[in-house]
DNA sequence: GACATCACG
DNA sequence: GACGTACGTGATGTCC
């Protein structure tokens, strides 16, 4: 065949290889590759498709020539004419985005001619080639049911809907459209097109112009007439619209004549490399697809582990096996692990669970190490437990019957390590975290503790114990009782094996039945994006940052605790002094009977334990009228930066990094954000002055600077785009002071005029409307009579109706649902929105403010999430989250193309899922120290 | 271990 | 008509 001309005879494929792959996306379920959850369901169909046309070629109406057309991403020379074309097309998908590469690749791979032109449509290069081949006397047929393309169809040029294996000739064009193909620019110039933003003429729809046209007998003509027309509605229009008509005819017609730098000659059906096409279709995993291919290729189908949706399917329900401590095995030798090894890779999957001496990833050291491929069935590999402590020859002394720790992690890395083999966990990071720390780089994993988050967020707490309880129906075995607790307890390499076994082995156990369960139910419940884009993918970049840890100076803060202990001692024997007699100023209780018993100030008991409520807020009304609250004041303020930050960080401060390593809760907050523990991180004060100074304690390492980039007001854009409110929105477009432009709307107060007091105020306001505001709140936090403030709201609502009716049709939500969604599909769910009482009250504020408080954790999570890869060509690494900001370290030279690749991530970050309306703007601040840059 | 208090966004 | 409230967190010290 080859050297043959294109001419009489010859049978052209023309694929619209684009069209293709969004019917594919929309028609299959959200497939993923197995071994690492890439999104692969779009290139599934499209392979069958292409296997289709391979098959096709061997067919009694085989084509000679095939290619498949691609849209260049972009724009088109139709944006040129029209800027607004294609303007109110959605993004693809994210899960959609990368598999636009992989389709062109499986077109490579079938060894398929692949075209795509930049600042063309496909349909024009399908135009074009249709066209060409049609004057060279050839048959056309073009796969795909793109209405645009049927002008192309009739002399030899037909359509095919591959989908529904349904030819369209010419018939089928008069079918469709009232008119024959060389007539439908016409008809779709006139009806418009709203899908590709097409303007047409207003209320004339596909009915009415194919009438006109087969009246007229062409666009021009009726143009020209349109005088005649009877019907003075469609007069008017015809005569006012011309030009937009007219745009539209030339919007719609495909351009037959692109210079291409390739023939018709080069389009020639090539049989496909078996070798290369089996081996794509392996790493896509394609099972039956790779089987089908290679027998009609001749070939042995290549091997691929089971794929764990299937495999999960039809293995038994998890909770149907009953838990046996008996199935549990003790691997203590490398004989024992190689069968799991084998086992592993038979199955493509293993739940992994680490057992170590204490719960700081940064220190404590592996003990050993659970397995689980199947439920029921578990392992135990024991590494470094310990000889009881009565051993004559000391506690240090490994206890009889375990394999040499190297050796286990020798043999189990290329398994953790393999990318075809997936790691189940229960709050991965951790184990991750500790396996790094022996050579291993855990990876791909996945984690039922955030599949359960991304299920569950807002009706339970994620931990393994509450997740078998309340889903497999089984109490795991307590740890307590292996280890004691108070001073007695002991860390977990002082366990006995025989104890162990069970302990550890039944995690894994747990934590695969878990996975087996929820796995399913992320698609059911279309939560599969928010755990594979902002869960998901945020492990390694927490870990990260864990890993990293910030410099904490200890000298700085041993300095400060020596001057605030100094001063509370002073502040201690004033207060004694104005009380007249010696009590512990840090006993609420205490405090309370003498302010409100011994010196009878004004003020009441609280609830349920009865004692006083001493808090800040009551103590600053005393404190206007006396001495000794205020001092009490002084005082707790500095027992707080005392206790909390000067004291306790540097015990936080890690020996071999001299450095503290936060950890953060993924699952901590209901609303999505994070939260950090050990230490909080995210609480070092900067409100207060004195408070701030321990930020100066947090440094850069020598010739490098801490970069803080924060999102500036990012809820209140936020809830500006989700409410709609039109004169937010152009405040921030505007970058206007915001809380000053609410204050000048709603007090009538020009700009040029606005107070400081004003603005509080509105500021105050801005803020309760996030937390879904209430009089009582309002009141309480501006100090201001309760009717005040409730007029202060009312006349918000009024200047902001949209406001409300955001917070009233979320509550609706919320009430019909029973959950909340952030703008990229978080679901938080409310459980006691339809309570009575007071609890109602707190649920309905919590589900106002979820959205926005979610909606922006989300934000900063996509932020981090493509952080490593948008600063890898620099030095910097980042440190820290506190919600909205995030902190980096950077040596000098390279502070400012940092500034600049990190604020890009961060501004863009809502892109390219979430259009927002008001732009995220990011402040940027650098310094010596964390008070400097801030 | 519950409660009160207070640090942050 | 009264209830009793700002949203989301974590750490510390007291007291039982």
């Amino acid at each position: 065949m080859s050297g043959t001309q294109f001419g009489k005879g010859c049978h052209l494929h023309l694929i619209d290889g684009s069209a293709f792959i969004f019917r594919a996306y929309h028609a299959l379920p959200p497939l993923t590759r197995k071994s690492d959850g890439l999104p692969i369901g779009a290139v599934a169909g499209f392979c069958n498709m292409l296997f289709k046309q391979v098959e096709d070629n061997k067919g009694p109406d085989a084509p000679t020539h095939v290619a498949v057309i691609f849209d260049y991403s972009g724009k088109s020379f139709r944006n040129e004419m029209y800027d607004l074309y294609k303007a109110n097309r959605p993004p693809a998908p994210e899960d959609l985005v990368p598999q636009f590469p992989l389709t062109r690749e499986a077109t490579r791979a079938f060894n398929i001619a692949c075209k795509e032109i930049e600042g063309f449509e496909a349909d024009d290069i399908i135009a074009t080639l249709a066209c060409q081949a049609r004057e060279a006397g050839g048959r056309v047929t073009i796969i795909s049911s793109d209405k645009d393309l049927m002008q192309l169809v009739g002399g030899g040029v037909e359509m095919l809907d591959a989908m529904k294996n349904k030819r369209i000739d010419s018939d089928g064009v008069v079918e469709k459209f009232g008119v024959g193909p060389d007539r439908v620019v016409d008809v779709q110039a006139l009806a418009g097109d709203s899908v590709d933003n097409v303007p047409g003429a207003p209320g004339i729809g596909i009915k009415t112009a194919a009438l006109l046209i087969n009246e007229f007998g062409s666009l021009e003509e009726l143009l020209d007439r349109a005088e005649e027309i009877k019907q003075p509605k469609r007069r008017q229009t015809l005569i006012e619209k011309r030009e937009q008509i007219e745009l539209s005819k030339k919007l719609v017609q495909l351009d037959c004549n692109m210079t291409l730098d390739f023939t018709l000659d080069d389009l020639e059906v090539k049989e496909p490399d078996a070798e290369t096409l089996l081996t794509f279709l392996s790493e896509m995993e394609f099972r039956t697809l790779s089987k089908r291919m290679a027998d009609q290729l001749g070939m042995e189908a290549p091997a691929i582990p089971e794929a764990p949706a299937a495999a999960a399917a039809s293995s038994a329900a998890p909770e149907a096996v009953p838990f046996d401590k008996e199935n549990y095995e003790c691997v203590r030798d490398a004989a024992g692990l190689q069968t799991w090894v084998d086992r592993i890779r038979q199955r493509g999957w293993v739940a992994v669970d680490t057992e170590t001496t204490g719960l700081d990833e940064m220190v404590v050291d592996l003990v050993g190490i659970s397995l689980c491929v199947e439920a029921g069935e578990a392992c135990y590999i024991p590494l470094a437990h310990k000889a009881g402590g009565d051993d004559l020859f000391g506690g240090e002394g490994l206890s009889e019957g375990q394999m040499p720790l190297e050796e286990a992690v020798a043999m189990l890395k290329p398994v953790l390590e393999d990318p075809a083999i997936l790691k189940i966990g229960q709050n991965m990071k951790y184990d991750a975290k500790i396996l790094h720390r022996y050579g291993v780089e855990v990876a791909p994993v996945d984690d039922t503790m955030l599949m359960s988050y991304a299920l569950h967020a807002g009706l339970h707490g994620h931990g393994m114990d509450t997740l078998s309880e309340r889903y497999l129906d089984h109490t795991p075995i307590p740890i307590k009782p292996l280890l004691g607790s108070g001073k007695s307890a002991i860390t977990f390499d002082k366990v006995a094996i025989d104890d162990a076994v069970p302990y550890a082995a039944e995690d894994a156990d747990i934590t695969l039945r878990l996975w087996q369960l929820f796995k399913p139910q992320l698609h059911q419940e279309r939560v599969t994006t928010v755990y594979e884009t902002l869960e998901r993918p945020l492990v390694p970049v927490l870990a990260d940052m864990e890993r990293n840890g910030i410099k904490v100076d200890r000298d700085t803060l041993s300095r400060m605790s020596n001057a605030f202990a100094q001063k509370m001692a002073a502040l201690e024997a004033e207060i004694h002094e104005l009380a007249g007699e010696s009590f512990n100023v840090g006993s609420p209780k205490q405090l309370g009977e003498i302010l409100f018993d011994k010196m009878a100030l004004p003020g009441g008991k609280k609830g349920k334990t009865g004692a006083y409520a001493t808090g800040a807020d009551i103590l600053e009304d005393l404190a206007t009228e006396h001495d000794l609250p205020a001092r009490v004041l002084d005082w707790r303020q500095l027992s707080k930066l005392k206790s909390t930050y000067t004291d306790a960080l540097q015990d936080h401060i890690n020996p071999e990094t001299g450095r503290v390593h936060t950890s953060y809760a993924q699952t901590g907050a209901s609303t999505g954000r994070m939260a950090s523990t050990d230490p909080n991180l995210q609480n070092i004060p900067v409100r207060t002055e004195e408070g701030r100074r321990i930020r100066e304690a947090f440094v850069a390492e020598e010739g490098n600077v801490l970069l803080s980039l924060d999102y500036s007001q990012i809820e209140l854009r936020i809830l500006a785009h989700m409410a709609g409110i039109d004169t937010l929105k152009q405040a921030f477009a505007d970058g206007q002071d915001i809380h000053a432009m609410t204050a000048s709307e709603m007090f009538e107060v020009p700009l040029e005029e606005m107070t400081p007091e004003i603005r509080r105020q509105a500021k105050a306001i801005n803020f309760g409307v996030i937390y879904g505001i209430s009089g009582f709140g309002l009141a309480r936090n501006l100090r201001i009579p309760r009717k005040d403030a409730q007029g202060f709201i009312d006349r918000y609502f009024e200047r902001f109706p949209g406001i409300r009716k955001y917070m009233d049709s979320t509550v609706e939500f919320a009430k019909e649902h029973g959950y909340v969604q952030t703008l990229f599909g978080r679901k938080i769910h409310t459980a006691e929105i339809n309570a009575k009482g007071p609890k109602a009250g707190f649920a309905k504020r919590a589900a106002i403010n979820a959205p926005i408080q979610g909606t922006a954790a989300d934000v900063i999570r996509r932020a981090m999430i493509r952080m490593p890869e948008a600063i890898a060509h620099l030095p910097a690494r980042m440190l820290l989250q506190v919600h909205d900001e995030l902190l980096f370290e950077v040596p000098e030279a390279a502070v400012e193309e940092t500034i600049a690749a990190a604020r890009q991530v961060m501004e863009n970050a809502a892109d390219p899922a979430v259009h927002l309306d008001v732009k995220l703007v990011v402040d940027a601040g650098r310094g010596r120290n964390w008070a400097e840059a801030h």
